[in-house]
DNA sequence: TGGGCAGAGCACATCTCTGA
DNA sequence: TCAGAGATGTGCTCTGCCCA
């Protein structure tokens, strides 16, 4: 072990780091950081954002080396042949790549949103977002005190959102997306949704056989849940898969139900299970959750 | 056909923010 | 000030694809 001293100057840029006070955290101020870049390309072609499959970190990164990938926008202008001619990738993989970037550009907002990789901007704080604005357009648009209206978000969350929305780079970026055919805003349903989960919320843990726990998050928050990721007294139950680990022994310690991937599944398909009837009654008896 | 490798999927720990 | 919740980073196992 050696004593470590922290970096005053970005180990890839060389541009001395910024650390607001009070913040652990310390940032490369330099907008066209190389290691920046790899990792915002990362993050949105992440699971959690817009889910692009076949792409991760490695693949990604000799894209940027080449040249091929320069911002998130030019993902979607790389060149099939190419790729299927780089060692080790193949026509194969590279059609399975082309269709998965295709598919991403059909995103929901809130994926996108959460893929620009703002500042403290996550999945839940993205879902919130894409819910109040409907459109990256309306999100631009919109001042610091509507994006603080929300309510979630106060006002360093909303101060984030609002700085990205002034930076011209950041606006240009938007109008690049929308010119390679990336969807910036949601079809709204006109609210023939069914929600019957408004007011529940819900935790998820250990490994789903039917369907994969992203999914299930999605299919469980277009259903009116708050999927959350930590067991808490405000929890309405935990849905624990095979393999589960220690949030389960967290529910039984705070007396929150613990269904099986069966009560998921009859969830998914419309229906309240048994075993989720006397924590619905009592939130509905409490007026409806927090969140809702 | 099988080895090697990249990526998917997940748990868990830690840090930070929000809101009461 | 503190509890709850989300963001972030890390590590592990498993799966599927490429290529020799």
């Amino acid at each position: 072990e050696q004593p470590y001293a922290m970096p005053d100057a970005c180990p890839s840029c060389g541009t001395p780091v910024h650390r607001d006070e009070d913040v652990a955290m310390r940032y490369c101020t330099n907008a066209a950081c190389p290691a920046q870049l790899k990792e915002r390309i990362h993050h949105f072609i992440g699971r959690p954002a817009m889910d692009i499959d076949g792409m991760g970190a490695k693949l990604a990164d000799r894209f940027i080396d080449l040249g091929w990938i320069y911002d998130v926008a030019s993902i979607y202008q790389l060149d099939w042949e190419a790729v299927a001619a780089l060692e080790g990738m193949g026509e194969t993989s590279a059609a399975n790549l082309a269709k998965a970037v295709e598919k991403s550009k059909n995103q929901p907002l809130w994926r996108l949103i959460h893929g620009l990789g703002i500042r403290h901007v996550g999945e839940r704080t993205a879902n919130l977002v894409a819910d109040r604005f409907g459109s990256l357009d309306a999100l631009l648009g919109a001042s610091a005190e509507e994006i603080a209206a929300i309510p979630g978000i106060g006002g360093i969350l909303a101060g984030s959102l609002y700085d990205f929305a002034q930076e011209e780079p950041n606006r240009q970026l938007v109008e690049r997306l929308k010119a390679v055919g990336v969807r910036t805003a949601d079809e709204r349903s006109g609210g023939d949704t069914a929600r019957q989960l408004e007011g529940v919320t819900l935790v998820l843990t250990g490994r789903l056989d039917a369907l994969t726990r992203p999914e299930a998050e999605e299919r469980l928050r277009r259903a009116g849940a708050n999927v959350t990721s930590s067991v808490s007294k405000k929890t309405t139950a935990l849905i624990a898969g095979a393999d589960a680990g220690s949030k389960v022994d967290k529910a039984r310690e705070l007396k929150v139900p613990v269904l099986e991937e069966a009560d998921l599944l009859v969830m998914l398909d419309g229906r309240m299970p048994e075993a989720l009837m006397p924590a619905v009654v009592a939130v509905e008896e409490a007026g409806g959750a927090p969140d809702s």
